[in-house]
DNA sequence: TCTTGAAGTTTGAGTACTCAAACTTAGTCG
DNA sequence: CGACTAAGTTTGAGTACTCAAACTTCAAGA
């Protein structure tokens, strides 16, 4: 069984490697996402492979085995369903959970996760949209399209937050841009690198473009 | 704020002197109930005591001090707020929840706590029938005797089991003698050391008087 | 009083993780 | 090409916790 800091590293790994175009996660980033200095990283990434459950060569990129991976899927499952079950059982703020259930993955047995999705019904979704991988480690990505791929005039309604900074929760959710709510794209400026929109019913907002990448969407046609 | 570690020793520590009459703790004690030997148990005392949490001398008892005892009820509030939770929203089993709230009750952050008490209606006994602190510290002990110190013919009713081993709880829970459970004493036999007793409209069931010290009752008068 | 055994303490070493700082590698730009 | 830089690696040391084993203390009993 995994420690609790091999638990950090595989997750870390896992989501750096799905946001790289080449699926390979580079050490500065993995020890940025963990919280260590790079040498740190190495030595552990090293650990990760001893363990098979990276593959990496020096001065090569880091990426997951098959083995990794499952423990990665693992992880994620434990994090999102307590993710779900802080907001829907607790009435926990949307935006603070994830710290939460960052340190409470590590201390949930097999036996209680089981509990805890069924009191929940099976949920597939957390809160923040993010798929929840099944038992078997199984994932069904939503489909959506970034924000900011859409044009003026656009309507769209969203569908999931990559971005769980709380920050940057709590500007989601103070534009009424939740998942599930509709909105129009109003204007976009390629120049200014950035992209007003505006959620049926509330004032418009103006972002970057970079910012508009985190917040998955579904366009409407109507 | 204590390591996870220092929390176990802590809790160690606090139901130990709660058990001894003298109100200490010995050290071979602690180790055992921590899991390890003594002498990590001595060098882990004396860091307690460097942090203000213990008062101990070299080859004298150890206890807890104001600051102490504060942190171990908070421990305790989690512990047995998670043990509630566990048996009544997640439907566990009676039996299995300690090791499960072991693990928990370190993850657990203040704000999650609340909530869950809120979730759970503010109990006051966990499902052992121990008395929950409450977030101020204040703990209002059940009040009870051993089934031990009952004599033959005495109706009792169980309100709290105090050894949290699940094979004594498997027992407890085979022959009806949960908390809430009504019972009567059918015999005592001071030579064998023995108390045979029977949960209504069940079996009677006869056991040491060492294990009925671990079974706290009311009795009923009619 | 002397011995003995149980309980407690100390020491030295090991594991898991961390950092700072010196160093290597690989790619980029003048 | 050669120098610079960003990224990655290595080293040496430190923290928190652990054990095994040698040692000390204390309280009895012969």
């Amino acid at each position: 069984m995994p420690s609790e800091t091999v638990e950090n590293y595989l997750k870390a790994v896992f989501t750096l490697c799905g946001e790289s175009p080449a699926g390979e996660a580079g050490m500065s980033r993995i020890a940025a996402m963990v919280g260590v200095t790079t040498g740190t990283a190495t030595s552990m990434v090293k650990k990760l492979a001893g363990a098979k459950l990276a593959r990496y060569e020096r001065f090569g990129g880091v990426r997951l085995t098959a083995k990794g991976e499952r423990a990665a899927l693992d992880i994620l499952r434990r994090h999102r369903l307590i993710e779900t079950f802080l907001v829907q059982t607790l009435k926990l703020d949307w935006t603070a959970v994830h710290a939460e259930a960052e340190r409470l993955e590590h201390a949930v047995s097999p036996v209680v996760l089981e509990a805890l999705d069924a009191h929940l019904n099976h949920p597939r979704l957390d809160p923040h949209g993010d798929p929840i991988p099944g038992a078997d480690g199984k994932t069904r990505e939503p489909r959506g399209v970034p924000l900011s791929s859409l044009a003026q005039g656009d309507r769209f309604r969203v569908v999931r937050i990559t971005n769980q900074h709380a920050d940057f929760l709590s500007f989601v959710a103070a534009h009424a841009l939740k998942p599930g709510a509709p909105g129009v794209v109003v204007a976009v400026d390629p120049i200014a690198q950035s992209i007003a929109v505006q959620a049926d019913a509330h004032a418009p907002v103006t972002m970057a473009i970079t910012a508009a990448s985190r917040i998955v969407c579904e366009s409407i046609h109507r």
